[in-house]
Order: structure tokens, then C-alpha cells, then sequence
DNA sequence: AAAGGTATTGGACCAAGGTCCAATTTACAA
DNA sequence: TTGTAAATTGGACCTTGGTCCAATACCTTT
């Protein structure tokens, strides 16, 4: 399956050359009319596959930058490429600050769209790969008990058995039972790599 | 002492304007009158406090855009803010790309400025903070000597003391004495902090 | 009331890590 | 050539972590 390319633009002519263009080069692409359109295709928002957006910023209805800032909020991973026919310079720079992967005004070169999509693809891929990471070691965290989770967060400090069994007011054995449960369900051979699942999602241990 | 703004701009005129609001602001300023001046002025480019740069985009030599990509591949830490007055959307998507804060056309508010500003120094700030960090645990990582280094790679994969051993073909006394040494030089108490040390750093394990 | 998940603890035991002592060999620089 | 740093190893010893067994107490849900 090639990777997908969402345009959305409302002029039907920017769109089916957009769609030309992009096909030729050997990408599926999928069109809409309007931020609307787009919003109302869940899976869209949710692709298996790397894909990323190619986005004219001014539309009726809602604009290129708010579905953008939609997108972001909702934490849809999909990397944009703009385009714009009349965008001005704060457009740009806000597009760019909400993670933009180009703004190009029209016209531009095909190379220079097909060079920025290369680009948000490889970036969509990367943010996937990433997320899937996330999602997995969170799926893990869950399954364990209030308990086995606080004996986590004091583990990844560093901090012996016993310190931890004072600290929480046990002895060092409950200590011992909990920390093999967090071992198992996280799935980690090793303290380094108990560490390193916690630095991964950001678990924050209860010093400081 | 209060953080520093930089001003490059070939304007006199906007020069003393910009330093004006600064300084009523309660920032320190210093104003050059082009890239290459600034660039003369080594100091200015590892500043001890916080700090932070005004840049005119279009100016006579060296361009706005080409300093901050001479002070990014310098690696100089010193977020930027652009001003322009006849900037287009090219110019502000590549400054923006090469991590500039802002990009204001002229005229501009004061308030836009003084926020920008603020953010940068924001950024500085937490910029500065990171690099000294981080050049504090690269100096301890040269303290090691060849084989401790190595030992210290095999040491945050998890593996058993035996298992590197085996791997580098030493008895695991060896391993010992040189694991030993490496938490020492590295003022690691833990494993733990051993592994956050090189995942700051990006020390690479040997597997993979 | 019974069942299941959670938290706790004990004993026994072994493997692993860490530390104190000391020693040998090698390689490179003064 | 001599000194110094690096790499290596040994012995003895203690602490710590991990694992197998098992048991008790509490709470919530069925």
C-alpha cells in the first residue's frame, strides 16, 4: 500500500492537478473540497499507513490554518505541506510554528511540492513509529496495580530496595515482589531498560 | 545582570528605535549595523546569560537569513527574532525552518516584539541550560579511558557483568574493576542514572 | 457468602554486584 | 630507559537482587 497523500483545496482545478501531479509520482492520493470534508473522514485522521496533507490555506468556511490548529489539538499525526495563492508572511510563520513541514506560494515547482511531501512523509513516518512506541509501553503501564506503579516510579530512581521499603513504609520483601510484577508486566529485561521505557513516556519518579 | 538583546540592522534610524524600546523594557542592548559586525564581536556569541537577536532579513553583504544560517552551523545558541520590511513568504518559511522564534513584517506592534523577544529569551534560557549540561557529562565521558568507555557502551544494555565479559573476552573480575570506575568518573550512583546520563548525551549501545 | 484481585510478609537460597586488598603486563611518553 | 597510565586478574568478603515456595489480610464485586 503507497503511501497517501490528502489534498484539500477548493478549487477543483488546483485539486485535480494536485492529484495528476501526485500520481504520477506514484502516491495514492485522496481529495476534498473543504477543511469540512476532510474532518468528516475519520479514518483520514487516523491512516495505517505514513500520509501527510497537502493544504490550501485560505478556503471558505474553515480555513487551511484552523483545520491545522484542529488537527494539532486533536492530535492527529499528519504532517502538512501548505499551499497558498494569496498567504502573507504571518500566515506563514503561524503555520510554521504549529509544525508545518513547508509553505509554498503558488506557483510553485512541481519538484519543490514533491520534495516537501517527501519530507512530510518521512517525518509522518518517523511521528508513527514513535506514537506506536508510546502507545505500547502506556498499554503496559496500565496493566499495573496503584501499587506496582508507585514501586515503579522509586525503582527508576536509582534507589536500593530497602530505601524505597522505608520510604514507603514496608519491608524490603513487598518491595522485592512488586518491583519482579513491574518487571514482567513492563516487559523489561533490566533496570536500563525499565529507565529507559520510563524516559519514553515521561515518568516522572517522586524525587524533586 | 539583565539579559542581552542583539540588534543587527542597517538602519540607524530603526536601530535606535528598537534599542529604545529595549532598554525602556529593561533589557540590555548592543546594536551593529551589519552581520559581518556582529560577527566580529566573538563574545556576543556565547553569551553567559541568556540572549537573545533582533534581525533585519534584508541588509547590504551578509542577509539576515545567511547570518542565522552561519550562527546555526556554528552552533551558536541564540534564538532569533526576524524583522523584515520586504520580506516575502520564502524568506520567513526558511527562518522560520532553521529555528527562528518570529518573523515580523514591518510595521509591527511593539507588543508583537517585546513578546517575541520575551519568548526567545524563554528558549535561551532553556537552551543554555541543556548545552551546559550536556558538556558537563561529555566531559566526564572523556575522563574514561578506551576500555572503560566500552564497558561503560555494554553496561546500559542491562547485560550481566559475565555476559560482557564473555563478549569482550575478559574474566568478569575485569568488568567489575572497570564498571566500578566508570560510575565513578561518570558520578553515577545508580544504573539508573548511568543509563539517563548517555541517553542524554546519545551514547549508542553495541547491539544494533 | 464466596470469589478474585491487591497488598503484604516470611523463609530459604542462589546469583549478581560492589568493595577492599594486591599484583602483573603492556604500551607509550618523558 | 624509566615512569606512568591502562588493562588485566585474583582472593576474600559482604550486600543486594531475584526466585521459589507459601501465607494472611483487605476490599470489591458477583
Amino acid at each position: 500500500m503507497p503511501p497517501a497523500i490528502f489534498i484539500v483545496d477548493d478549487d477543483p482545478s488546483v485539486r485535480k492537478s494536485l492529484e495528476r501531479l501526485l500520481r504520477a509520482s506514484g502516491y495514492k492520493t485522496q481529495a476534498f473540497a473543504s477543511a469540512e470534508d476532510f474532518l468528516a473522514c475519520r479514518p483520514c485522521q487516523n491512516p495505517k499507513e505514513p500520509a501527510c496533507l497537502v493544504l490550501d490555506v485560505r478556503m471558505p468556511g474553515i480555513s487551511g490554518i484552523n483545520l491545522q490548529q484542529e488537527l494539532v489539538k486533536a492530535g492527529v499525526i499528519l504532517p502538512i505541506v501548505f499551499i497558498s495563492g494569496h498567504g502573507n508572511i504571518p500566515m506563514s510563520v503561524q503555520a510554521m510554528k504549529n509544525g508545518a513541514v513547508d509553505f509554498l506560494p503558488k506557483p510553485f515547482a512541481e519538484e519543490e511540492l514533491l520534495a516537501a511531501v517527501e519530507q512530510a512523509l518521512t517525518k509522518a513516518a518517523r511521528l508513527q513509529k514513535e506514537t506506536v512506541e508510546k502507545a505500547e509501553i502506556r498499554r503496559r503501564v496500565k496493566t499495573l496495580t496503584p501499587r506496582e506503579y508507585e514501586v515503579f516510579r522509586w525503582v527508576i530512581t536509582g534507589m536500593l530496595n530497602k530505601e524505597i521499603a522505608a520510604e514507603l513504609k514496608v519491608t524490603e520483601k513487598t518491595i522485592k515482589v512488586h518491583r519482579a510484577r513491574v518487571m514482567q508486566k513492563m516487559k523489561a529485561a533490566s533496570i536500563a531498560d525499565l529507565v529507559r521505557l520510563a524516559e519514553k513516556i515521561g515518568i516522572r519518579s517522586p524525587l524533586r
